[in-house]
DNA sequence: GTAATTCGATACGTGAATGTATCGTAATTA
DNA sequence: TAATTACGATACATTCACGTATCGAATTAC
């Protein structure tokens, strides 16, 4: 390993300031505005940054986008307080929804995931950093549970994580927000947990 | 009510060849490439056609692309055969991930959709083409499994069809095809029938 | 046949964004 | 102080799509 002492370069500086202004705007301009009007101009307006000051640092748009969906924070909380397993489930749906498909990671990754194939870099990258942690997190809720006996031991994790998620997209998608309504995080685990069918049928 | 005879005009009669070849590379255009990509231009070298032929209809490619939209076949299928409830409803979600979740439909509503509401007019037609059909079909089918007894009659209907559609679109943008896996239609209704939790937790 | 209208093609001017280059000023090292 | 680099601003040429207009050929009603 060579020393790698991060030699200081002669002229002034970059400036922090502007790089994370940078950042900042490109990752509100995409959430706010999808990849259409995402522009290098746009970015830099927001910024309050010069044209050349972005393109100093990316060669084109791609790449500055790239570099900005890396600073999405992968920060996952701590599974929540011990308690009924399915209060836990329920406030770890809450954390999800809260932390990942309000406000600005939520569009973001909505808007990458429904590109489909055509950005397979921004994709991953939406899916490690943001989708993989909060997946994780839920996937060991799960395992606790099969082991403990709350959950059936014969359940699928891709599927069963799915029912979790899914109607939570969805309900987002079509604009609907189930805060007070039926479709809230509570109902979700309620269905979930004893099923549609009445007792009586099984 | 006047006559309203479809008075022929005089000169060369517009070509509905021209008419839906327009339509059809507007919608396939769109699927494949989105918003962005969506141009004039575009579509009419995908059509086979001058770009006058297109602005002599629409006078922008707002209108374009909603006249396009207008052109998706609001078809819905008649419900299945009789049989076993669940198997009905196994039946019912396959042909909804078929005729809507798949190829072009599919990405023409999820493109829509996660525009949230930068497009309110192409988003209500999505919803009023293309999803209200299919939901108006599952709540009938919901319906009538209350009053059979093969549904618990407390369910919320909003709530039960986003638990049922939610986990195939999820599935879908995140891009596994789980045709042979465990989140096939078969396994989600099952999930949802018995419920998450063991029989001896009820 | 004559007038009217559409056809594909193409020219035109406009506006927006691209990526490069240069300006005077500011910040930092040597 | 001198050299060097970044800063915001802005000019530049290029590209792309826009929406309009015009072309000769084709198609229809009268």
């Amino acid at each position: 390993m060579a020393t790698q002492v991060p030699v200081r370069a002669k002229g002034r500086p970059r400036s922090a300031v502007a790089d994370s202004a940078i950042d900042t705007a490109a990752l509100e301009l995409f959430a706010e505005e999808g990849f259409q009007r995402f522009s290098v101009e746009a970015v830099a307006a927001r910024a309050g940054v010069g044209r050349a000051t972005i393109y100093r640092r990316f060669a084109n748009r791609e790449e500055l986008l790239a570099h900005a969906m890396q600073q999405l924070d992968a920060d996952v909380r701590v599974i929540p307080e011990p308690g009924d397993y399915w209060q836990i489930l329920t406030k770890l749906l809450d954390d999800i929804r809260e932390s990942s498909l309000d406000s600005l990671k939520s569009r973001i990754m909505i808007r990458v995931l429904s590109e489909g194939a055509r950005y397979p870099q921004l994709r991953s990258m939406v899916v490690e950093r943001v989708i993989r942690p909060r997946q994780a997190r839920l996937r060991a809720v799960l395992v606790r549970g099969i082991s403990q006996g709350q959950l059936r031991s014969d359940l699928d994790m891709e599927a069963t994580i799915a029912l979790l998620i899914g109607p939570m997209v969805w309900l987002k998608m079509l604009g609907l927000t189930p805060e007070a309504g039926a479709a809230s995080t509570s109902s979700i685990v309620a269905a979930l947990r004893t099923g549609l069918a009445p007792a009586s049928h099984l």
